[in-house]
DNA sequence: ACCTGAACACCGTTCAAGT
DNA sequence: ACCTGAACACCGTTCAAGT
């Protein structure tokens, strides 16, 4: 996981769809989605912007190959040892963690829901509910189920992250929403009240988890 | 001379905020996210581009404006009547519908978590939940769980709609993909394969509820 | 084959100038 | 106060011309 390499590009070394991708992810990492330019790109690997054609059609097809490099070797499907729900939680924490590394690639996970990545997804959730005894009929819901929820979690992240860029003291920031929660009126706003104290203290990466474990026991209960 | 009452007869009414979000939903309804630019906007509404910048900060707040447009009137609370789980497939079936009408909605849901629109599902969903007797302390992460999963179905459909717009068949589409999911490698791809069939002729809408269900199920078993 | 970089068509946004 | 529309800085993409 930790292939740091020396920054000193070589400009020797000819340009290729993997080196294009590999600084293209960094320069996302690094400053976001917005300053993913072709010219910032091709300036980065000391080349003209019109070079980075000849690898890649166009940016959104830059933007998926990035997506996919982060996305498809978390999807790799491993023996089928181990407790299912135990497997399906790894599976979904290692994306919720991947995101949280590189917060672009929620927004970009929607773009291509049928792509490789989602395959080797779909496989990896579904073979474990299989395993759990969810009935053949059931599955493709409770997959899609699992999916959408955390798409739908990477998705606000990604938001997040989009909006309030590293720096921003995430703490102080929920505070002042829940203080805003707590200030509503109180007939009309009942449980946004009750929630603000929550809201203020929860952990994003427990909170996912236990909207994952919600939908388990709502399949663990099933019929 | 006065006349400001001569002003409000003529047939070019002023431009306003409202009449600047009904006609941008109008190009965003039309012809998508893409189509909606200063110049497109300012034309259809026979004016300068700048003097759209006299109502609206910029295009961030415009799409904001054009969201809220459609989501808040969906959350307005209602008398707490009838069964709190009938209430929150409701509210969850109304944002389906609506970004099913609406597509370019669902990607526009994250950018602003926490604007009013936000606070107001948190509620509706919560109160419910309050009154099915989920207890105070996981209150939060329930709303939470119900919200993220609604986002993300949001966003699905509206990246589907972003690239297979108006004219696609659907049926067609969704049948190709379940035959390369048959055609998957039967060791590596058990559960794809299974779920090829239940992909070609399923119904989003109806899945999309039978998701809902399953979070409401493993909140009723929660403990 | 691969790369260069000017040129093109388009954007969001600004602002002096008008009414 | 409100609107005009040219101008600015930037984009993705193309393509004749180079190696």
């Amino acid at each position: 996981m930790d292939n740091r390499k020396q920054r000193s590009e070589r400009r020797t070394d000819a340009l290729s769809r993997e080196r294009i991708v590999e600084a293209a992810i960094e320069i996302l990492d690094a400053d976001g989605e917005a300053a993913l330019t072709f010219r910032a790109l091709a300036s980065r690997l000391s080349t003209g912007s019109g070079a980075i054609y000849w690898h890649v059609a166009d940016k959104g097809e830059l933007l998926a190959a990035c997506a996919d490099a982060i996305v498809v070797p978390l999807m790799r499907i491993e023996v089928m040892a181990g407790e299912p729900r135990e497997g399906i939680r790894l599976i979904a924490l290692g994306i919720f963690d991947a995101i949280d590394r590189h917060p672009w690639v929620g927004s970009q996970l929607f773009r291509e829901p049928w792509r490789f990545g989602m395959l080797q997804m779909f496989e990896s959730v579904g073979a474990r509910l299989l395993k759990l005894g969810v009935p053949d009929k059931a599955l493709f819901d409770c997959v899609s189920a699992l999916v959408s929820y955390i798409l739908g979690v990477a998705g606000q992240n990604a938001a997040n992250a989009r909006m309030h860029p590293e720096g921003t003291d995430r703490s102080s920031l929920l505070a002042a929403v829940a203080a805003r929660w707590e200030e509503s009126d109180a007939e009309d706003y009942v449980a946004v009240r009750k929630m603000a104290t929550q809201l203020r203290d929860h952990d994003d990466r427990a909170q996912f988890l236990a909207g994952i474990d919600l939908l388990l026991n709502g399949i663990a209960h099933l019929r």
